[in-house]
DNA sequence: AAACTGGGCAACCGCACCTCC
DNA sequence: AGGAGGTGCGGTTGCCCAGTT
């Protein structure tokens, strides 16, 4: 195609912005906006290329930006993100406001993705790299939960294909009107939707351990949980696993929510038609799963508010705060994050402190230390719960960022 | 004190996708 | 329908700085 370079190269500057070259772009943007990057440069007064210009004000000059240090919430959300989406760092930007894509790339690579190594993670599959790090009386288990993670990771690839297959086929858009995902009957009173979103995210798998076989998320299930519960069910003939992975959701050409909470048998639906002639490329799709989920999730965490207030939001934000708190909280994705988790002293002292908030791989890993066997279990459970909680989690709303 | 090393981060590069004509 | 330009994205590079030898 031999399409011409976006600018020309000669006579343009290249390396370090300078502050009166920050200025400049500031200014020019504050003022008329951004417009054509390829034309910016000139009206604006800069010798540099138009690309370097957006990146400039994407990456460090735009005003939204958050800088400094990331927040123990925010690591746990990039690496359970990452562990769904891999390195789609502009798709995990959009659940960590103010951060951009480049700057959790770059803490990726220079932090997190050592960390998990050295907790002995694949930083690539976020799997555990060899069953030696299971206890020994653990084997079957080390088994079993593989198989499970294995499973997950099928279904992930399965809805990743059925999103391609699907996005050739969909002809809609998704309606995206987060208050037409706002049943009625599921948020009464104050009690956060996301709670329930877990709740039943995690009844889920608890049933789905059962029956391998149908998957790890059986959404399906409309089980006898003593908390409330939530079902997904799906009009078309689709494996239950496939609404297990966040991508599968808004996979589902038609789909329909059906809150059961505290027994009541209000029912939000959402649908999406096969009108359009928009056909979403297999990124778009991603996009709009996890647009789908936020919303879904949106449309659960709402209460029967009409209006958003700022305090409502804010009451609101702690409520679903303390729920993904509460549920992260037992997630191992923890142990990546404690300050006092020193991988040494665990294999020094032979013996692991029985708390806390999710235990230690490590302590797993060295000895059968961990004598609860479904600890381990609990935590690679809760570990894929999170992701998956995570997506649910709205990015533009999340509690997690208010300062 | 100088040289070396590694970490952290901003910026660049090239590809892929999107939109417009 | 197809080409060209514009933009977004992810991988990589290179510079700066702090810590170590």
């Amino acid at each position: 195609m031999g399409r011409s370079p976006c600018c020309d190269k000669v006579g343009l500057k290249k390396g370090p912005w300078t502050p009166e070259e920050d200025q400049k772009l500031l200014a020019y943007i504050e003022e008329h906006g951004h417009g054509s990057w390829r034309a910016l440069p000139l009206k604006a007064g800069l010798q540099r290329c138009g690309k370097s210009c957006r990146l400039r004000w994407t990456n460090y000059l735009r005003p939204d930006i958050k800088r400094g240090k990331f927040s123990q919430q925010e690591e746990q959300t990039i690496i359970q993100l990452h562990a769904l989406l891999g390195n789609r760092w502009s798709a995990i930007a959009t659940h960590l406001p103010k951060r951009t894509d480049n700057e959790i790339k770059n803490y990726w690579n220079t932090h997190l993705k050592k960390r998990l190594a050295k907790m002995g993670i694949d930083p690539i599959t976020h799997k555990p790299k060899s069953d030696a790090l299971i206890s020994i009386n653990g084997q079957s288990k080390s088994a079993a939960n593989l198989n499970h993670m294995a499973q997950w990771e099928s279904a992930r690839l399965e809805a990743e294909a059925r999103l391609v297959r699907e996005s050739k086929l969909r002809s809609s858009s998704f309606q995206q009107d987060p208050a037409g995902f706002c049943p009625s009957g599921l948020a009464s009173g104050s009690a956060p939707g996301v709670s329930k979103t877990a709740a039943w995210i995690i009844g889920g798998w608890t049933k789905s351990n059962e029956g391998h076989s149908a998957g790890i998320l059986n959404a399906g299930y409309n089980g006898d949980l003593e908390s409330p519960t939530s079902t997904l069910t799906f009009s078309e003939n689709v494996p239950p696993v496939m609404c297990s992975t966040g991508l599968g959701l808004s996979s589902m050409p038609i789909m329909e929510f059906a809150g059961s909470t505290l027994g009541s048998s209000e029912t939000g639906v959402v649908k999406e038609e096969r009108n359009s002639t928009h056909l979403p490329s297999y990124k778009e799709a991603v996009e709009n799963s996890l647009s789908l989920t936020t919303n879904l999730h949106r449309g659960m965490s709402l209460s029967m508010e009409t209006a958003w207030t700022s305090e409502s939001l804010r009451a609101r934000n702690a409520d679903v705060n303390n729920a993904i708190g509460n549920v992260i909280e037992e997630g191992f994705t923890n142990l990546l994050l404690s300050e006092s988790l020193d991988r040494s002293n665990l294999l020094d002292s032979g013996e692991e402190s029985k708390n806390s908030g999710g235990g230690s791989l490590s302590g797993n890993s060295d000895g059968g230390n961990r004598d609860s066997g479904s600890d381990y279990f609990q935590d690679n459970k809760n570990y894929w719960n999170n992701i998956l909680n995570l997506v649910n989690s709205s990015p533009s709303d999340s509690p997690m960022f208010y300062e």
